[in-house]
DNA sequence: CAGATAATTGAGATTTAATCTCAATTACGA
DNA sequence: TCGTAATTGAGATTAAATCTCAATTATCTG
């Protein structure tokens, strides 16, 4: 069986939530979509404002809000304390480059499994988590 | 030799970067201090404005931004998104009840040194990291 | 498809945490 | 003690996010 697209997750989860399939939801999902990774909720408000279709900021707002709860998008920040949401693809975490502010994506198996491990021996059910290693990348010792 | 106090630590981080020693400054570092491991920032707004030696909005964001340079005081979020400062004690990590809001503190060696190997096998030099997991704590799943 | 109903939208008003302004005060080195 | 620069307080200002409400639109039912 195929697996759904985000424009099939977030049409169920609208009529799982009994919300209306609006134009302006989907216009803002797809722009989302088409954003890479990482996107700033003004970034978005400008997109929206210039597009044909033009959608309203207080309707982004309410849109993103939406799309988060849906799952698809999470709301994530970086080193200045700036608002950034990130598409949701596979679970990750982040180290963060406190030089030239790149945002790079890992994920390791053992680190999940341990911290599993440690939720356990606290009776602790995890849930979701959030880690970000702040520090300084490959890169950016070289060109010091 | 002696551990220096967080006073004391005020007080040569004052002195290092040439700022001065005034007693707002020493007034609103008391209150922190004496103030269980989190608060709000409202809660010093409100302290500071009853006590004997009031202290003014304007300075209480300013001197807690100074106390949170000098590494005396740590800006963490919690699941509510509301804005909240720790006392610096030694690191640990954070795990958040999503159904009773309490925020519990852990600290696993294993997972510290796993991190540090991550980092290095992406050749990424980290400097410090936070890390929250969500979900059901032991007395809540009891409770529920 | 038409009509009833409830949800959604847009534009501008409102809220509110945080920052800024600037004259008055204070800390500090000489 | 004095001169200078830093700091403070009170109120003004800023700006992201939310709210308001009349007009519009999606959805359901027959
Ligand atoms: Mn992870
Ligand atoms: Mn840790
Ligand atoms: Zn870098
Ligand atoms: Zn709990």
């Amino acid at each position: 069986m195929k697996k759904k697209t985000a424009h099939e997750q977030f049409i169920a989860y609208l009529r799982s939530e009994g919300k209306n399939i609006t134009p302006e939801r989907l216009h803002i999902l797809d722009a989302v979509l088409n954003q890479k990774a990482h996107f700033k909720i003004d970034d978005m408000i400008e997109k929206m404002s210039c597009a044909k279709k033009r959608v309203s900021r207080a309707t982004v707002y309410r849109s993103i809000k939406t799309i988060e709860n849906a799952g698809l998008i999470k709301y994530i920040r970086s080193i200045n304390d700036e608002k950034i949401y990130e598409v949701q693809k596979e679970h990750h975490d982040h180290m963060i480059c406190e030089s030239c502010g790149k945002i790079f994506e890992f994920h390791d198996k053992d680190l999940e499994t341990l911290q599993d491990l440690i939720c356990e021996s606290h009776g602790f059910t995890p849930k979701r988590h959030t880690m970000k290693i702040f520090g300084i990348c490959e890169k950016c010792k070289k060109d010091d």
